[in-house]
DNA sequence: GCGGACTGCTTACCT
DNA sequence: ACAGGTAAGCAGTCCGCG
């Protein structure tokens, strides 16, 4: 161990929260003597010994030993805040003695403190208690006392351990302590003291798998009966596929058990001899576990895969494992990744051909059964099984750099990551800045029936139409810089020294002092600011450059719900006076870019939210960025106005009652590039076909400026579709299935056909987005509806009448034809050709 | 008994 | 459990007419 470690103990011990003042010296000297290792903690648990709490922190050592390092010098701790001094109450809370069960819950050591609580400054009395689960038995007594409020008692006791003890999941720890169990295989490590320097992020070893079952078609695929047929693994430089069903093969990554009670064996002794730090499949949260634990209760076996021995925790929604970081790539994919996705589906081809340009083998899964049962070839669905886990490995690695810079952030580990979302983030974040503050943390709301909603912002409506030369402009980061510059925070708000008040409400924040929420978001643009100069300059290999890259959104994400946390009824921040100004700012600073450019005899065609675009008219593209550059001068420093791009030509299009056309339009950039914005092309629940039409109708209207042209094309389309000329896969609809199939009141045609694929055997689950052809028949579409393997023959009528006509009609309307009227004329002769 | 109008459920999109 | 607003399709029901 280098000395750095041991002057770093000297800086670090006052984190400590060491309950005996004289441990400090104690431990002084057990470090100059002790073991030192280095490891990265890749998961924290926490137990008790009798009623006292013990954390451990289960990793890898640098050498790639499996270690648990064990801390049992922490100790769950509250704040009280004294009615009166508070010397009026220390002595009367360490009387205090509540017997549960044989044990006695007091509290140990109280410290007077000065503390801020929401920005401004307390005496407070920090109270530690002498077990693990301790403190709520003792509430009733300390509310009997003087006290206004108690706080930092619902913070979890390893959230808490973690942003005291200064840890970062995934990052090089140095500790100092004494194995305890030298010639186990999971050495423990009972340590004095953990410190981590240089951010170094482990580079773990991660097991992908998937399995394969025995699903018939007809039948619906059931735990109770139908077996587990194969397993694949795929990691780095390892390849293992086990199934029970010999069959000849030269493949050396391939291996025979007897039957599903060895290959469910043979799944546990993988994961032994392997050793991951952390286990990776795609859906297997809801899916590849519940189902693997199901059959292996058939045998009485049990998942004892912890690192520990101990019996991995599955059950229907979650599965977690002890020492092992398991990813639902799934999961993180759908909730967090998702709108940097543009597939319309989270398939598993379909998300790893766009992240890592990789397809899926196409082969009939369905015919696994029926080979199996022959005893024929079974080498293409070993081939089909192992690219799956080989797919959910690739994935795992282009969403890595984005786990690590949440658990950054907020110093939650992996598998907390991989399953939040971003309101849970931003809160983890929240509560540790408060804690490197000195701020209390409020606590979680009790009630919130009190709900107001919030007006939104007023827009300059668009009027349906075809427009040349529109520039539009957005603001980067609105809602964060409105908070960081007018210093949005509970603590700051109505202050005694200030009286300037929001634009349009009777509310006013301080100017002099500023708030902890508004530093806090100010410091996360300026890095976020940061992180785009390193990245525009050169230098850097493929890694630095998802690294920052991945770090950029992160952070935008959070400065970006921060917002939330004063909107949301149910955060611990939430206050409405603080939502309602940040909305009052957006809708002044909006206005107060369509009066300026107004004023610049620009004309304004729309405003929404933070976006707004005008007509340059006899302007030239410099004016346009004079203009910006003018505006950004006089906008507070943090604000910045973007120029989004400027667009030769673009259109508004109406709603189909024609009464809304926001957010409903098309741009055309100057490379040809189309920008369509809501309209049924960017809907995933609208059939191929009809989007691809809108597409080309759209390109031919704006680009090439031909309308007789586009109405010809429509025109073939129908004629087509109404020929049977068109393929299959383009009449496709998809549509997300967002909840359990039985908990559907009305049966829609994604419902129908979800249903359909249930009794089949289809893993449908809630998420699944469910793809669907209309057929022929007599009845509702629902009951028309199939999967696209079984149609026979698409409704022409339907997609006709349903799906094209209603996607181009508002189009050519916009363009001023009436598309029904133009489309009955058989030479058209009233329709000019071009626009 | 029938067909159109209306209502409510549901999904998706944008900022 | 990211909000809030809006559109719009489809299922299912209501309602008026006969």
């Amino acid at each position: 161990m280098a000395s750095r470690n041991l002057y770093a103990a000297c800086l670090y011990i006052p984190y400590y929260g060491i309950i005996d003042q004289n441990h400090y010296i104690f431990h002084y000297f057990y470090i100059v003597k002790m073991a030192g290792v280095q490891f990265y903690p890749i998961d924290v648990r926490m137990r008790t010994i009798g009623q006292r709490p013990v954390i451990t922190l289960y990793g890898r050592t640098v050498s790639g030993e499996r270690i648990a390092v064990t801390d049992s010098n922490y100790f769950p701790y509250f704040y009280v805040v004294p009615k009166q001094g508070v010397e009026t109450i220390e002595q009367d809370l360490l009387k205090i003695r509540v017997k549960v069960n044989d044990e006695i819950h007091s509290i140990i050591k109280v410290e007077k403190k000065k503390v801020k609580i929401f920005e401004n400054e307390k005496n407070v009395l920090k109270c530690y208690v002498n077990s693990a689960f301790g403190s709520s038995y003792l509430f009733d007594e300390i509310r009997k006392l003087n006290i206004s409020g108690i706080y930092e008692n619902d913070i979890p006791l390893i959230t808490s351990y973690m942003i005291d003890r200064r840890l970062v999941p995934c990052t090089l720890t140095d500790v100092e302590g004494e194995i305890t169990n030298p010639s186990s295989k999971l050495p423990v490590m009972r340590a004095d003291l953990l410190v981590q320097g240089d951010e170094q992020i482990i580079n773990p070893k991660v097991l992908a798998f998937d399995i394969e079952i025995y699903s018939p078609k007809e039948k619906s695929a059931s735990s109770e009966s139908d077996q587990v047929l194969m397993i694949s693994f795929y990691s780095d430089n390892y390849k293992k596929t086990i199934l029970w069903k010999e069959f000849k093969t030269d493949d050396k990554s391939i291996e025979f058990v007897k039957n599903e009670f060895e290959l469910l064996t043979a799944f546990k002794r993988v994961i032994d001899e392997f050793q991951p730090d952390i286990i990776t499949g795609y859906a297997s949260d809801i899916y590849s576990f519940p189902y693997l634990k199901k059959r292996a209760e058939k045998y009485g076996l049990k998942f004892d895969i912890g690192v520990d021995r101990t019996i991995a925790d599955i059950s229907n929604s979650e599965t977690s494992i002890k020492g092992i970081a398991h990813v639902d790539v799934y999961k993180f994919i759908s909730k967090i990744m998702a709108s940097k996705l543009e597939s319309d589906t989270f398939r598993l081809e379909d998300v790893a051909l766009e992240l890592t340009g990789e397809g899926k083998k196409q082969i009939d899964i369905g015919q696994l059964p029926e080979v199996w049962d022959e005893s024929g070839d079974l080498s293409p669905f070993c081939d089909y099984n192992m690219n799956d886990a080989y797919l959910t490995y690739k994935i795992f690695g282009k969403m890595f750099p984005f786990l690590i810079e949440y658990v950054k952030l907020t110093n939650l580990d992996i598998f907390d990551v991989s399953r939040g979302n971003f309101s849970q983030f931003t809160e983890a974040f929240l509560v540790k800045e408060s804690k490197f503050s000195n701020e209390l943390i409020p606590g979680k709301p009790t009630h919130y029936e009190n709900k107001e909603t919030l007006h939104s912002f007023p827009v300059i409506e668009p009027e349906q139409g075809v427009y040349n030369n529109i520039a539009v402009f957005d603001f980067k980061s609105l809602h964060p810089s409105i908070i960081a510059t007018h210093n949005i925070s509970v603590g700051t708000l109505k202050c005694s020294c200030c009286t300037e008040n929001v634009p349009g409400e009777e509310i006013h924040f301080c100017s002099k002092n500023a708030g902890f929420i508004p530093k806090l978001t100010g410091n996360l643009i300026d890095r976020k600011e940061r992180i785009l100069e390193i990245l525009k300059t050169g230098d850097k290999t493929f890694e630095q450059q998802t690294q920052l890259t991945a770090r950029y959104d992160a952070i935008t994400s959070i400065a970006g719900s921060i917002y939330g946390v004063f909107s949301l009824p149910y955060s611990r921040w939430y206050n409405l006076e603080c939502s309602k100004s940040i909305a009052s700012y957006g809708r002044y600073y909006l206005n107060y870019v369509v009066d300026k450019a107004k004023d610049e005899k620009f004309d304004v065609l729309y405003a929404d939210d933070d976006l707004i675009f005008f007509r340059l008219g006899s302007k030239k593209p410099e004016q346009a960025r004079k203009f910006l550059d003018e505006l950004n001068a006089s906008l507070p420093e943090k604000m910045n106005l973007e120029h989004e791009g400027l667009y030769p030509r673009g259109m508004f299009v109406a709603s189909k009652t024609g009464k809304e056309t926001r957010r409903r339009y098309a741009l055309l950039s100057d490379n040809g590039v189309l920008k369509v914005r809501g309209l049924e092309s960017s809907k995933r629940n609208f059939s191929t076909i009809a989007r691809e039409t809108q597409e080309k109708v759209l390109d031919l209207i704006l680009k090439e400026r031909k309308l007789r042209k586009a109405l010809e094309y429509v025109q073939t389309v129908i004629s087509d579709v109404e020929e049977n000329k068109i393929p299959l896969r383009k009449m496709m609809i998809y549509t997300q299935l967002a909840r359990e199939i039985s908990s559907y009141e009305t049966i829609a045609p994604h419902v129908a056909v979800a249903q359909k694929m249930q009794k089949q055997g289809f893993n449908v689950i809630p998420g699944s987005i469910i793809r669907y052809i209309v057929g022929k028949g007599e009845g509702s579409i629902a009951e028309n509806s199939q999967l696209p393997n079984e149609v026979k023959e698409y409704n022409a009528d339907y997609y006709v009448e349903h799906q094209i006509i209603p996607s181009v009609e508002k189009i050519f309307e916009a363009a001023g034809v009436n598309f029904r009227n133009a489309l009955d004329e058989k030479e058209q002769s009233s329709l000019s050709e071009f626009i």
